[in-house]
RNA sequence: GGCCCGGUAGUUCAGUUGGUUUAGAAUGCCAGCCUGUCACGCUGGAGGUCGAGGGUUCGAGCCCCUUCCGGGUCGCCA
């Protein structure tokens, strides 16, 4: 059935079809999108990625043959026409259609190849299930608006290499099968034929290579790298994704930042059309929390966190009391215009609130008419309420709501919750980009589930020079020459400065826990060659893929990388992972436990 | 590992407190007709393991249990 293009050369692509091109003899290739026989007529759409034209089959300019291959016409099937660019009379012009006012007028065409019947329709309001779309991968990505997607990240992958390589920087590339590193997130392992029971880990990041590039005097890496992390997947998180990651040498943050704040500004002209105003705003990671009980506050709407421990101080409502006395933190916030909100909204509210681990939500509506209704304001005393409203500002109309917990688990939830409140009352101007920087990051965290301090970014992240002292006895208190770039609320990606120095990295590795021997058995290579002359240097790595879903307000990274995996981190295209033949496995010394081989 | 939502023609969905013989709609598909359509139209037709397994019941798409699959999310994600 299927024919050859036996010397035949596509000459236009069927988007670019135009009136002045009338009268030009032309080469179409694509696929059918709809076919409509009116018996001794027939017209078809022909698409290919730059769009659609319409060319026709009409009985009596064309022999029988030809006439049959354009009746025979179904959906997806791949052909080739030879043809005249036409125009449309006024009264048959598509003004829905780029290329509505010209036609094609069929004179040869050959059948490429013919198509099942697709299982999903090839049309951007097409609403297929994510299994489907997922299965048959390659139709869904044929659709114009994914094809669009695809296009577009090409694009934005250009403006920032564009820019890169603008600033001085080389593109190096770092290898797939590396070495698992104890900290962090899961690793994908890949079993060693040749070392039994030894595997290679996939890289979670470029980490160490980038900085023993540093090292070797490269001066400016960057590159476009694929990373891999085993965790659970989210809207937002493949367990493979990738990321411009970047590293320089003899810089203080402020390099950095205005190398990567470029790389924005380029993709966001670029793409966008829009200026962004350099350099951009920062703010510590202390106010952030404070204010919008966030690491990655969205700005884009104001509806601040405050902390009123001052102002419950003694109101008589237990809750508030006993969290004050035990030093925790009650904070509120005022959201104005949401007093209507329903008494099973606001338990909702409640709900949603403590999956984030708070007890609970207090909530308190200010009605026009001056009535109140709350879950806590009943004891409170008049004045002390009054003073409430008045310090968080609360008018006619407005909500305040209330967490009182410990200070990160009180704030984070408030946090989740101002975002909740923002999206449902329609504070969000979704024209807004609002990229910030986040700074002075803790250096490290208590991970209560491993008993020991853990990086908050990663070992080999450089403290503030002014924490250096605090290092030995607050460890939790020092803060660390690291930036999260954020836009709109979601992080963009992180970098920091980095220790050069093998006697402070050796004291991180022992505020982390790692004896002297573990941390010489696990990063010895890099200790080692922190020995011959590192220079300071420092970083950054930023997600496309997030990057991609923001400028295009998609909804899941699935639809801003051309193979995703589900959600369960498989390809429902390929089938894998899979079982592979026990040849394999035995050639890898590795054997899995009975109950899981099936 | 936990929680929430979903799974019914190829596709998107409806299906009432469990109740009637043949489980419906739209679209797609197949056949026929049609020379200016553009979501073409008209006539006719085919198409279902109601995700799977078990249970309750006189009777299950609907209720219960188990399990698989898809989505979201908490934990996790240096």
């Amino acid at each position: 059935m299927a024919e050859f293009l036996g010397g035949w050369k596509r000459d236009l692509r069927c988007g670019e079809a135009r009136e002045e091109m009338a009268g030009r003899q032309v080469t179409l290739m694509g696929w059918v999108q709809r076919a409509r026989n009116m018996g001794g007529v027939i017209f078809v759409w022909l698409r290919d990625i730059s769009g659609m034209v319409q060319v026709v089959f009409n009985a009596d300019k064309l022999d029988e043959k030809t006439f049959a291959l354009g009746g025979s016409l179904r959906s997806e099937y791949v052909l080739a026409v030879k043809g005249e660019v036409a125009l449309r009379d006024a009264s048959a012009v598509n003004a829905g259609m780029a290329t509505g006012r010209v036609e094609v007028l069929v004179k040869e065409a050959k059948l490429l190849n013919a198509s099942e019947t697709p299982p999903i329709y090839i049309e951007d309001d097409a609403k297929d299930n994510e299994a489907v779309r997922l299965r048959y991968r390659y139709l869904d990505l044929r659709k114009p608006s994914m094809q669009q997607m695809m296009i577009n990240r090409s694009r934005v992958i250009n403006a920032i290499r564009e820019h890169m390589i603008a600033e001085g920087f080389a593109e190096f590339e770092t290898p797939i099968l590396t070495k698992s590193t104890p900290e962090g997130a899961r690793d994908f392992l890949v079993p060693s034929r040749i070392h039994p029971g030894e595997c290679y880990a996939l890289p979670q990041s470029p980490q160490i290579y980038k900085q023993l590039l540093m090292l070797a005097g490269m001066d400016k890496y960057f590159q476009v790298a694929r990373c891999f992390r085993d965790e659970d997947s989210r809207a937002d998180r493949q367990p493979e994704f990738t990321q411009l990651d970047l590293e320089m040498s003899f810089v203080e943050p402020r390099d950095i930042q205005t190398v990567v704040e470029g790389a924005f500004a380029n993709v966001f002209r670029k793409i966008k059309g829009i200026e962004l105003q350099l350099p951009l705003p920062r703010m510590t990671w202390k106010d952030a929390m404070e204010k919008y009980g966030s690491d990655k506050p969205d700005t884009r709407y104001d509806m601040q966190i405050e902390t009123i421990n001052q102002v419950v101080k003694g109101c008589g409502f237990s809750v508030f009391d006993s969290a004050v006395e035990e030093g925790q933190t009650v904070c509120a916030i005022t959201a104005k215009n949401a007093a209507h909100l329903s008494r099973k909204e606001m338990d909702a509210l409640g709900e949603y609130a403590k999956t984030y681990h708070v007890k609970g939500l207090a909530w308190l509506a200010l009605h026009e008419d001056g009535t109140v209704r709350s879950s806590f304001a009943k004891f409170f005393s008049e004045d002390k309420l009054n003073e409430l409203l008045r310090h968080m500002k609360v008018e006619k109309g407005d909500a305040l709501f209330i967490i009182a917990d410990k200070k990160l688990i009180a704030l984070t939830a408030m946090g989740q919750l101002r975002a909740k409140l923002a999206r449902e009352l329609g504070l969000i101007d979704k024209n807004k980009y609002n990229l910030l920087w986040i700074t002075e990051f803790p250096l490290l965290e208590w991970s209560e589930e491993e008993q020991r301090y853990q990086a908050a970014h990663h070992p080999f992240t450089m403290p503030m020079e002014e924490d250096f002292e605090l290092m030995q006895q607050h460890p939790e208190l020092t803060r660390a020459q690291s930036y999260d770039l954020v836009l709109n609320g979601i992080e963009m990606g992180s970098g920091s400065i980095r220790i050069h120095a093998s006697d402070l990295q050796e004291k991180m590795f022992s505020l982390l826990g790692f004896t002297h021997e573990e941390a010489w058995k696990r990063f010895g290579f890099l200790l080692e060659a922190f020995k011959y002359g590192t220079p300071p240097h420092g970083g950054f790595a930023f997600g496309i893929d997030r990057l991609m879903m923001m400028l295009f307000g998609a909804e899941s990274l699935r639809d801003v990388i051309p193979f995703p995996k589900a959600q369960n981190a498989a390809c429902l295209m390929m089938d894998t992972p899979s079982r592979v033949t026990d040849d394999a496995l035995k050639m890898l010394h590795v054997h899995f436990d009975e109950d899981v081989k099936g």
